[in-house]
DNA sequence: CGTCATAAGTGGACGCTGTCCACAGTATCT
DNA sequence: AGATACTGTGGACAGCGTCCACTTATGACG
């Protein structure tokens, strides 16, 4: 037979047609999904457009490629783990200018970081892995965006540098050595090769990385 | 016609058989080129078995998986970042005991291991991307190997708490945070966000480093 | 309101990858 | 010398990213 069944042509051969950008979006979403199970390796463009219900060359009407979406993802990634770290200071009572408080927004942001990396390692290894190009936040600050990991890091320092207890003359720049010490613990504990030490251990490393940061600061 | 020609079915069917073990080097060591040129990514099993002149079914008589030539990739660029940081120090001239000569030691140590991720990314990529178990350097040191990071990292802060620039108190544990500080440093300012940086900026965040960790020292 | 360009979906194909199976020589041990 | 393990080959499969040709719904414009 010739004539199509009832089900019309658009029915058939066209899935419903999403409202817009909800592909794209159900994409990252998707990618997300994949990142945090698996890591930035893990993020298949098949397996993705599978999730939202659509065949793999759909993909290609919202990324040029596979690398682009993956682009997208890290930056979802990132963007949660600046949030973590924003609630993590959030939490932390205190007037700005307390040096005791601000002593604990700092402790506060580290520990969100590498509560993070250890809850969501897939996440964490994404957020890091973009394929290509990009700043998170710029080297100096400037133009910059403030939702980053890097903003909310310089915010707790420049309180810490108001309040007396980091020295104006080491305040600047002095962002890149912390980060780079948290940010190596996350690594080295969680994919790197001091990950499967036990809990108490790694309890014991975070507290002597933090009066590493504190000695550091005086 | 059947009867096959003049070259014998061994040379036509089988290549030259190679000395025992030649392939399994082989693979490794073209598994380390193509890490060196783009990364654990890029090391994949078929080019690696083309490279050695061998038909790519020929490395699972060495290899498991793919996983697995991988993992040895990574251990030969583990210990290749090792080396380079062993000939660091030993380029360090003074007596052990000396301080000021335990503090130069120290920086060599540092200053190789960022060498060795700047120039050459891939490899130091690969060197931390093992895909699955291993100990490095047992996290307490016991029965482990001398030829890894940790290990050097080790022996020099030990010299220096035996010089007495280290407080005693101070000496346990402190390896990690020390290697966490450089690790964090040369991912970020690597593969990571801090990336295409200015070599100048670079070289000054190299130092901000050295006086962050000697501060927490003292 | 009708026309029409364009965006957004489909189907099919290609080359590449990791991996599995069956087979064939070679090396080694008794 | 003969049995047996070892190491290489050939062919196949599914899954991946990507390209091309085609169709249709959507939105802008006269």
């Amino acid at each position: 037979m010739i004539v199509t069944g009832s089900r019309s042509v658009a029915e058939t051969r066209q899935a419903r047609r999403r409202p817009r950008g909800a592909v794209r979006d159900g994409l990252v979403a998707a990618g997300l999904e994949l990142a945090r199970a698996g890591g930035p390796d893990a993020v298949v463009l098949r397996e993705a457009t599978r999730m939202v219900g659509v065949v793999p060359n759909a993909a290609y009407r919202h990324f040029a490629s596979r690398d682009e979406l993956l682009a997208a993802v890290c930056a979802a990634a990132l963007r949660e783990l600046a949030d973590r770290m924003a609630a993590g200071v959030a939490r932390v009572r205190g007037k700005r200018g307390d040096p005791a408080a601000a002593r604990r927004r700092l402790h506060a942001i580290g520990t969100a970081y590498l509560d993070f990396a250890r809850q969501e390692p897939g996440l964490f290894a994404t957020a890091f892995a973009l394929p290509q190009q990009q700043a998170y936040g710029a080297p100096d600050g400037g133009t910059g965006q403030e939702r980053t990991p890097l903003g909310h890091l310089r915010a707790v320092l420049d309180e810490l540098a108001d309040a007396g207890v980091l020295q104006r003359r080491r305040r600047d720049g002095i962002e890149y050595p912390v980060w780079s010490v948290v940010h190596g613990l996350a690594v080295l504990t969680g994919q790197g090769p001091l990950r499967d030490l036990p809990d108490g251990t790694r309890h014991h490393l975070d507290e002597l990385t933090r009066t590493f940061i504190d000695e550091s600061l005086a």
